[in-house]
DNA sequence: TGAAGTTACATGCTCGCGCATTCAATGTCA
DNA sequence: TGACATTGAATGCGCGAGCATGTAACTTCA
């Protein structure tokens, strides 16, 4: 059952928003977490904790989010080893464009 | 959750077995398919459409499990482009040895 | 303060997967 | 029967995932 609807979310997210499913879940990540206050947050260590997807992995899908210009790496000052990440706006709006299709995929598979 | 379940599955089969998690899964189902009769089973045709698997795939798990010499290839008389598979004797035994530890692993998750 | 350990990432490497293609064996139909 | 389509399976190719390693930037403690 989860082969199917993982299959199909990836599927559907890559022909109609261009996002592989983990992409997808990387900036519903970004995006939850900085809901409240407009700020960043800090890559791995707070992003990957929340998420299934090794440090290397998460590492890579950022880059590819980063040079699609959904998301942006920012320089932390206090910790130069970090980086914070924030959604840009063609980032928040190509995740809100996907969401509906996200979730019509799970309510489907759980019907 | 999915992917807590299927990471430990690959881990425990791996360390404990040998066997990645598809191809337990392609033990079972071959085991599944001829416990009936002691006979064999045409590959890509039936196994395919009762796995999560392409072809290309299955393929090259089939090799695998092969090479490790727990399945067994035989030609088709009736129609040469197939092949028969069967479990070995071999591929018999670490099927019900890794049983358990499947199952498991299933019962822990859905506890 | 400086040597040793730890942390936050990036990167090299390998592996399994799916897609597209290939190839031989079968089926179909005029 | 021969040309064309279809089917069963193997294989070339690229991709994303994890493991191990590399490398700066901290931290700790004598």
């Amino acid at each position: 059952m989860y082969h199917d609807t993982s299959c199909e979310l990836e599927n559907e997210l890559q022909s109609r928003h261009g996002l592989g499913l983990s992409e997808f879940e990387v900036l519903q990540a970004i995006s939850g977490y900085c809901s409240d206050r407009e700020t960043e947050k800090i890559l791995m260590k707070d992003l990957e904790a929340e998420m299934y997807l090794s440090q290397s992995a998460l590492s890579r899908t950022i880059t590819r989010l980063e040079r699609a210009g959904l998301v942006a790496r920012a320089a932390c000052e206090i910790d130069r080893r970090a980086n914070f990440l924030q959604l840009t706006s063609a980032g928040r709006e190509r995740w809100e464009e996907a969401r509906p299709t996200h979730k019509a995929v799970l309510r489907k598979h759980f019907a």
